[in-house]
DNA sequence: AAAAAAG
């Protein structure tokens, strides 16, 4: 029986040096890789050699390729040595003076300078002042108004600066101080609410701060024993997880790693072996990663489930399961596990209240739900029009476009088929589209979303594997060609533009096919405040299907989830629930963030 | 019914 301490090794090893210190280990913990490192030998008690620090990084802004020592323009904060135990310059002594930590905010420099025109970029703020958020919960934190007002260590602090986030989002404003503090959370949040950046911190600030230490397994000396679990249901969405986290850790010694299936496993093992800390993950791959024993979870600090309502529709619940209670994660209350889910079902709250542990619940209103940001048309058009409709919108796009150029079009269809066939047409027809579908290997669909991204071909036709959680900026326009059947999917792809505060359009194609989405549609973009059109409503009110396709009906209002312990047998002494919810909303007061207002550059910590 | 995810 292999019992859980974070100070201890793992039990059952093979008895060498199972005390809180490492010793003869590969692994070196965090908050000690910000030593020099000594050559190659594996990492061996070393005296701390002060701010001596090699520091064979890539240097900011500089070349690629042309290593910076110590130098670069952040020398300054770096290179100090101050604060207690090393808190900053934490430099890579992972790789024993080998492998450079590529700098992950190098790429965004310069990026599509054309797109950003002052009209996008420019944050609107304003629009999210009254996104309502509700918490409930025993002794819930209070709420923080800039990321200053925690205490995230200065190595974090400077990539929130370097990733231009000048003010936290509501999520993250509720949900990073209530993990600081170690609490269980639950999450009703849609992605484009910040809710990476709202797990990220807290995960990589706990790492850094905490003395955990990890014993490897001597036996099994390939095993790999990360820190955090972040599990998310497709594998783009894990990809652009892990491209965020590596930016907020990077250095800060706290290494990131990701797997997931349709890539050759053995990089995935190779990064694995070199040592992790927080593991981004689709189930299946991970599965298949416990099977094979080169990953084990009895180290796990930290779980983070995203899109959890996702990953059930997906059919993941019996590898989650599988993976959270079956295998060697401590249990609740050992762990800190944090649960984000856009809406709140039965199955929802089931894994809540298996995977937590007196949890904090939390709900951000739909981002859009009270704001203008995306303005919602619906076009009737019969199947057979659908084409030629389609090219009208991206004809009169094109005219209005800037310089000729064709805006970034997500256009979503139902089937991988029609994906593939409509991409071909739009192709024959003069407009540069790809498309990305569960038929395509993982290698075409990454490429096809960095060429969307890029804007050689500003056309994507996607399924709904492109649906949730994808970030791409600058998407000016979402078509529904084909409306989803449920409401949510709608609000999940309409999602994909005006991200960040930008504004943006989309356009759904609506005929008798989709009679059975008309009433929650209209609902919906009445409370949005569209235009409605009339046509619409009489669908809506001919097809009265009981509600059942409407927003809230069973798991919640507005907020898309409720805390369910207070509807039920979950009170206590059949009181109240815990005194009540504490309904907050938006921004309280104005943001002393990191000074220097908001310049037209600035992005935010939005997504 | 379709889509996604382990090969």
């Amino acid at each position: 029986m292999s019992s859980y301490s974070i100070e201890r090794a793992p039990a059952g090893g093979s008895g060498a040096g199972a005390n809180s210190h490492f010793s003869q280990s590969n692994y070196v913990p965090p908050h000690l890789r910000n030593r020099p490192s000594p050559t190659e030998q594996p990492a061996a008690p070393i005296s701390y050699a002060g701010a001596a620090f090699g520091n064979d990084r890539q240097g900011y802004g500089g070349q690629p390729g042309g290593g910076i020592r110590n130098g670069g323009p952040w020398s300054d904060v770096n290179g100090g040595g101050r604060g207690g135990g090393g808190w900053n310059n934490r430099n890579n002594g992972w790789d024993r003076g080998r492998e450079r930590e590529v700098n992950p905010f190098q790429e965004d420099v310069n990026t599509d300078p054309e797109l950003g025109t002052e009209e996008n970029t420019r944050i609107n703020f304003d629009a999210y002042e009254d996104i309502p958020v509700e918490t409930s919960g025993d002794n819930v934190p209070p709420p923080v108004n800039t990321f200053a007002d925690i205490d995230l260590g200065d190595a974090l602090n400077l990539n929130i600066r370097r990733c231009k986030y000048v003010k936290p989002t509501p999520v993250q404003r509720h949900a990073i101080p209530i993990a600081i503090s170690g609490r269980d959370l639950m999450a009703c949040a849609q992605t484009g609410s910040g809710k990476t950046a709202a797990f990220c911190f807290p995960i990589i600030s706990g790492i850094m701060k905490s003395n955990i230490s990890v014993q490897r397994e001597t036996r099994m000396p390939r095993m790999a024993f990360p820190l955090a679990l972040i599990l998310s249901p497709t594998r783009e969405l894990s990809i652009q997880i892990h491209e965020e986290a590596k930016k907020f850790a990077y250095q800060t010694g706290v290494r990131v790693v990701v797997a997931y299936g349709g890539a050759p496993i053995n990089l995935q093992l190779r990064e694995l072996e070199r040592g992790v800390d927080i593991l981004v993950a689709t189930p299946g791959r991970l599965v298949d990663l416990l099977e094979r024993a080169r990953v084990s979870l009895q180290m796990i600090k930290y779980l983070a489930l995203d899109e959890a309502d996702r990953m059930l529709d997906m059919g993941f619940e019996p590898q989650i399961r599988r993976i959270v209670q079956q295998m060697d994660m401590p249990p609740p209350g050992l762990r800190q596990t944090m649960l984000f889910s856009a809406t709140f079902p039965k199955e929802i709250q089931r894994l809540a209240a298996d995977f937590l542990s007196t949890y904090i619940f939390l709900a951000v209103g739909r981002v859009g739900s009270s704001t203008d940001l995306i303005v919602q048309r619906v076009e009737y058009v019969l199947e057979t029009d659908k084409r030629s409709h389609l090219m009208d919108l991206l004809h009169a796009q094109r005219a209005n476009g800037v310089q000729g150029k064709q805006a970034l079009t997500l256009v979503f269809v139902e089937t991988k088929k029609g994906a593939d066939s409509l991409e071909h047409w739009l192709c024959m027809n003069g407009f540069p589209a790809t498309t990305i579908h569960g038929d395509r290997t993982q290698q075409e669909r990454e490429y096809a979303l960095r060429s969307f991204k890029s804007g050689t071909t500003p056309i994507l036709v996607a399924t709904d594997v492109a649906a949730r959680g994808l970030d791409i900026p600058h998407v000016a326009h979402v078509v529904n060609f084909d409306l989803p059947n449920d409401i949510d999917d709608y609000v999940h792809r309409i999602g994909r533009t005006g991200r960040a505060g930008k504004s943006g359009l989309a356009t759904a194609f609506f005929n008798e096919n989709n009679s059975s989405l008309a009433r929650s549609l209209s609902d919906l973009m009445q409370e949005a405040n569209q235009e409605v059109p009339a046509w619409l409503s009489h669908f809506a009110v001919r097809s009265s299907n009981g509600g059942r396709n409407r927003r809230g009906g069973g798991s919640g209002g507005r907020f898309g989830g409720r805390d369910f312990r207070r509807d039920s047998s979950f009170n206590r002494g059949g009181t109240d629930f815990y005194g009540g919810p504490h309904i907050n909303s938006g921004y309280g007061g104005p943001s002393g963030g990191y000074g220097g207002g908001y310049g037209s550059n600035v992005t935010s910590a939005w997504d």
